[in-house]
RNA sequence: CGGGGCGUAGCGCAGUCCGGUUAGCGCGCCUGCCUUGGGAGCAGGAGGCCGCAGGUUCGAAUCCCGCCGCCCCGACCA
């Protein structure tokens, strides 16, 4: 084959959307199902979850969360108790509603056995877990209660994309009960933080933390908190929620407690969440036209020794000098861990081996063979730079140094995110210049402006933003003490908004 | 769920309008030779219910009907 100027095709600026799917199918993270709308998470993809499961899980726990289990069905009944949400996610539901098949005339097989009570798969599990809870708490001894649960759930979305909208997706639910709504809204506050701070320095996904505007919220919360982060296009992409319920679902599932002086209340409740969306959120925050780009912190390889030999009779050397670097590299630690490295063992041409390796996105990789053996040095190239480049460095060097290079590789794909956040958000200060920063651009990225609730009731505004395919993503907290002139209603006193075009 | 495009070998496609030998091409895969540090070359080989199911016909990848899936644009969303 030809040497290409990209691995990957089309490029992000030919089209980013195909570029998207072409660098997944390259690194080999996921395919299509023959189930609509599920995909098939590969190894690779699926490691990439394991390491966002263990960093999360380590960190609930570290907050008092306890791991459990809920069900994958949902009685009917219990989804309808609570108005709002069903309002919100009834369109999405599958719904189960036989428990056997029988074979008809034709040989084919047929639902058969119509269930009594109708089952859907949840899509969220507030209302069993909900249930459950108002068995679980009784008093005021028994709060707070801090669960969460790692699962799939399931949502019939209209146009699935790998990652970023699946019908079914993993992901994790924090479900907490609290006695006082000052509690609950800290609980909501605090894992918003652990998630900015997991995106922030595992991913090395900049994020705006935010609140929604209420028709942007979680269906049935008071309050939704929100994560967002920029795609290299400009759109906005919700990285993980995390919802102040109020006492919404307590008065819904009864979950209900004896203060300590005796009088019977209901409880708060939060909820949150992130999904394997981050995946795509990595994928779109950092790879480039050669193909995926993982941060150090989370990637299952940090370092890949790619042995080059020209023969068999030279691989015995080769292998040898390739598993001693190996033991030396894991024997090194980066971020609290050891470096996870290992050898592309895989019989395989030099160049395809190596661009292979690009493709999958490894922060560190290793070339070495009997000139680098010869000379006593390492060829290093590192994800972040053009792959291309090559750094001749000793051994002895480079295991010193190895730690700080996965830093440096780390600090440097955040920063340029954040970059790309703060270059492509500007600050708007009139519905004119609104409507012209999103026409003049399908790449806009952010526009903050003052912004009121109310704002968003009017028709008008609606039709505005929904022929501009912008929405607002959320009112920053960093600036929520910032108050202006809403730039569509006139009303004094509103925070800042950000609006955005979004996945 | 509406509008548009598309389903042919693992991947990318031609052939479909206008039905007619044995369904092709490139990449990949396997074998051998030759190569070997930047996605090599030559030779040989394997691999297809032409998305699924009906229909029209002597004959269907090709025409008609239905369904399923994928991509894009809307409506909806973590």
């Amino acid at each position: 084959m030809k040497s290409k100027d990209t691995a990957i095709s089309p490029t992000r600026k030919e089209n980013y959307q195909d570029w998207y799917l072409e660098v997944i199918k390259a690194a080999g993270l996921a395919e299509n199902s023959p189930t609509r709308g599920s995909m098939i998470i590969k190894p690779w993809g699926y490691s990439l979850w394991e390491n966002i499961q263990s960093v999360l899980d380590g960190f609930f726990k570290e907050t008092g969360h306890e791991n459990a289990y809920f069900p994958l069905l949902i009685p009917l009944r219990f989804f309808q108790k609570e108005a709002e949400h069903v309002e919100g996610f009834a369109k999405e539901c599958a719904v189960v509603t036989h428990h056997k098949l029988e074979m008809d005339d034709a040989g084919k097989l047929v639902p058969a056995g119509p269930l009594e009570e109708l089952y859907i798969i949840r899509p969220t599990s507030e209302t069993i877990i909900g249930d459950a809870f108002s068995r679980w708490v009784q008093s005021y001894r028994d709060l707070p209660l801090l669960i969460n649960q790692w699962a799939n759930v399931m949502r019939w979305e209209m146009r699935p994309r790998l990652f970023l909208r699946t019908a079914e997706f993993l992901w994790q639910e924090g479900h907490t009960v609290h006695s006082t709504s000052a509690e609950a809204v800290e609980e909501t506050l605090q894992m918003l933080d652990i998630y900015e701070k997991f995106a922030k320095e595992y991913l090395a996904i900049p994020v705006i933390k935010g609140q929604k505007t209420p028709d942007e919220k979680f269906p049935g919360a008071d309050t939704t908190y929100t994560i967002e982060g920029m795609m290299q296009d400009g759109k906005a992409l919700q990285c993980g929620t995390s919802h102040f319920l109020g006492q919404n679902f307590a008065k819904a599932s009864e979950i209900k407690f004896i203060t300590e002086e005796g009088r019977e209340e209901f409880a708060w409740t939060t909820s949150w969440g992130v999904s394997t969306r981050l995946i795509g959120g990595m994928i779109m925050t950092h790879s480039d036209d050669d193909g995926l780009v993982l941060p150090p912190r989370i990637a299952p390889v940090q370092v890949v020794i790619l042995p080059m030999y020209k023969n068999q009779d030279d691989k015995p050397r080769v292998m040898e000098y390739a598993q001693a670097l190996l033991q030396e590299i894991n024997s090194t630690s980066y971020f609290g861990g050891k470096i996870r490295a290992r050898i592309d063992t895989k019989e395989m041409k030099g160049g395809d081996k190596f661009w292979n390796n690009v493709k999958k996105g490894i922060p560190v990789r290793i070339e070495i063979g009997s000139r680098e053996m010869d000379q006593n040095v390492l060829s290093v190239g590192r994800r972040d730079l053009p792959a291309r480049d090559r750094l001749k460095i000793s051994k002895e060097e480079f295991i010193a140094q190895l730690p700080q290079m996965l830093e440096d590789i780390h600090q440097s794909i955040y920063g340029k995110a954040l970059a790309n956040l703060e270059l492509n958000t500007k600050v708007i200060d009139s519905f004119d210049s609104f409507v012209a920063y999103f026409k003049d651009s399908e790449n806009s990225g952010f526009a903050s402006c003052y912004g009121s609730i109310e704002s968003v009731d009017q028709e008008e505004l609606q039709k505005t933003l929904k022929d501009l395919k912008v929405s607002p993503r959320c009112i920053p907290l960093a600036t929520i003490e910032d108050k202006g002139t809403c730039i569509f209603t006139g009303k004094a006193n509103q925070p800042r908004i950000i609006y955005a075009r979004s996945y």
